[in-house]
DNA sequence: CGATTGCTTGAGTGTCATCAACTAGAGTGG
DNA sequence: CCACTCTAGTTGATGACACTCAAGCAATCG
C-alpha cells in the first residue's frame, strides 16, 4: 500500500545510530563499531508519521520491521466482529513488525499515535546481515525472546487481574519504559486516550476512567487530563504485581 | 493413543529427525539432508517425562528449547500472590523455552501433563549452527515470530472474548493442531483437565463447565470426561470468531 | 457559537466468580 | 467385596465487578 511518501531524496537524515540517543537501548547493543556502520547502511530513516498515519496495515506483506526514535505507535487488529483489539504501544527505541517474519504477512495494523518519527530496517538485508554478525543475530533472538516473555506478561494481565490492577500495571510499565529512556518513571504523559488505554486492557472505558478517578482519591496518582504522576509508588507497586493484602484476616476490607 | 517407550539407553535414542514422524513440522524444515545431520547431532532425546515431571522451572538458567515428540507440556508462572497462570500448551512438533532466551533465565516453569517425550535442544550449540546454516536461522526466526502472532491471538481470546466464545476457541485451536499431525480436528481427547483449561483461558473452573454442558445441550459437542467430539463446526467456528448473529442488520451496526 | 470529541459520573443490569453441595470414578485397605 | 477416601467434575444459589446505557462537562474547532 501506499504512504511512504519519502523526502526527495530517501537519503539517510541527520542522525545515525552512532549518536542517536537511542543507541544504547535498540538493536546495535554490544556491536563493534564497525558492524553498527554496516547496520547504520541498511537502515532508512523516514520522514515523521502524524498522529493517525498508518505504518502497515494487517494483511500488507512484509517488508520492515521498525524502530521508534520519538512518539509512540500502537498496533491492533481487527476482529472479525469488526471491532479493534490493541496488541501493544511502541515507544522510542522499541521494535516493531517481529510479527510479520511468520507469514511474511503483518498479522496486525501499526498506527502513529502522535508524531512520530521511526527508523526503517529492511528485514532482508537484516537477515543477509546477521548472517555475518553473529552478535547481532544473537540480538535479534533476544529481541524477540523478550517480547514474547513480555507478551506472556500481558497475558497475565489479561487473564488474571482485576481493573485497579490492570491500569496499575500499565502506568508502572510505562513509568518503567519512561526510565529507561532517562525520563521520570513518576511523572509522564500518556500518549494514549482512555479509549486506547481500556481497549488495551480488556476494559470499558468507563472503567479506565472510574479507576483512574479512585487512584486520585486515594493519593495514589494525580491525573489531569494525559498527565500522570504517580504519588503512592508503594500502593501501585502492590496493585501491579497483584500482592492482595491478606493482612488483617478478621475480615474482608477490600483492597 | 501413542507413546514411544523406545530403547532404555538415555541417549541417541532410535528416532531422528529424520524418520521422526513430526520432522515436517518441526525444526528441520527447508534444510538440505546434511544439514539436518548436523542439527541432528546436538539434539539429545531425553527420557519421558511423566504425568506432573517438570521440564524446568520459573529462574532456573536458560540451557536449552524444547521440542515436544508425544504427550503435552504446560508452562506456567507463579504470581507474587502465589497463584499459577497458565501460559500455554505445548503438543507434538510445538517448541518451547523460547522466552529464556532474553535474560538467559526461563520466565516460566514447564510441567508435563502426561507421559511426555521431548527432544532437548542445547540453544548454545543451536546458536552457533545457525551461524553456519542460514536458512536454519531465518527458521528460528519464523519460529519465534509464529509465537509472537499466537500469543498476540490470545490476547485478543483473552481481553475480548465470553466464556463461551474461550472455550469454543480453545478447542477448535486444538483440533486444528491435531490435524496438523493427521489426527482428527473434530474428536480428540483434552490432555488437560477442566482446572487447567480455566486457568488458561482466566475463567472459574465452574464457568468452563458449564460452557461445556451448554455447548452439549445445544448439540454443538459431545463429551465424555476429557473425551471431546465437535458435531457443529459452524456454530463453534462463528463463536471461535467471535461473530455475533447482528441478526437484523436494519441499523447501522457493523463498521 | 453550535458542534464535535474526549472524558467523567451515575444508574441499572448481566456475566461470570464465589461458595457450597453433590456425583462419579479411582485408588486404598480391611 | 465393600466401605472409605480423594480427586475431578458438575450443578445450583448468590452476589460482585465491570459493562452498558445515558447524561453531563470541558476543551477544541470549524
Amino acid at each position: 500500500m501506499s504512504l511512504t511518501h519519502n523526502t526527495k531524496s530517501k537519503n539517510k537524515l541527520t542522525s545515525q545510530c552512532q549518536n542517536c540517543s537511542l543507541s544504547a537501548l535498540c538493536l546495535p547493543i554490544s556491536l563493534a563499531n564497525s558492524d553498527v556502520d554496516r547496520l547504520d547502511q541498511i537502515i532508512e530513516r523516514k520522514k515523521p508519521l502524524k498522529k493517525g498515519d498508518v505504518l502497515f496495515h494487517q494483511g500488507d506483506t512484509f517488508e520492515s520491521i521498525y524502530a521508534v526514535r520519538t512518539g509512540t505507535i500502537k498496533t491492533f487488529n481487527i476482529t472479525d466482529s469488526g471491532e479493534e483489539q490493541i496488541t501493544g504501544f511502541y515507544c522510542p527505541s522499541e521494535l516493531l513488525g517481529l510479527s510479520g517474519i511468520d507469514k511474511n504477512i503483518y498479522p496486525v495494523s501499526a498506527k502513529a499515535l502522535e508524531t512520530t518519527t521511526i527508523c526503517e530496517i529492511p528485514f532482508a538485508r537484516l537477515e543477509e546481515l546477521s548472517d555475518n554478525i553473529p552478535s547481532l543475530k544473537n540480538q535479534l533472538f533476544k529481541i524477540m525472546s523478550r517480547k514474547i516473555c513480555d507478551d506472556q506478561q500481558m497475558m497475565v494481565l489479561l487473564g488474571k487481574k482485576n481493573a485497579d490492577e490492570k491500569v496499575a500495571s500499565l502506568l508502572m510499565n510505562l513509568g518503567a519504559r519512561f526510565k529507561r529512556r532517562g525520563y521520570s518513571s513518576v511523572s509522564f504523559r500518556l500518549s494514549m486516550s482512555r479509549g486506547e488505554i481500556s481497549n488495551y486492557l480488556g476494559l470499558a472505558i468507563e472503567t479506565v476512567s472510574r479507576v483512574m478517578t479512585r487512584f486520585q482519591q486515594k493519593g495514589f496518582i494525580t491525573a489531569q487530563g494525559k498527565e500522570i504522576s504517580i504519588t503512592n509508588l508503594e500502593e501501585m507497586q502492590k496493585l501491579a504485581n497483584m500482592i492482595k493484602d491478606y493482612d488483617q484476616p478478621n475480615k474482608d476490607t477490600i483492597k
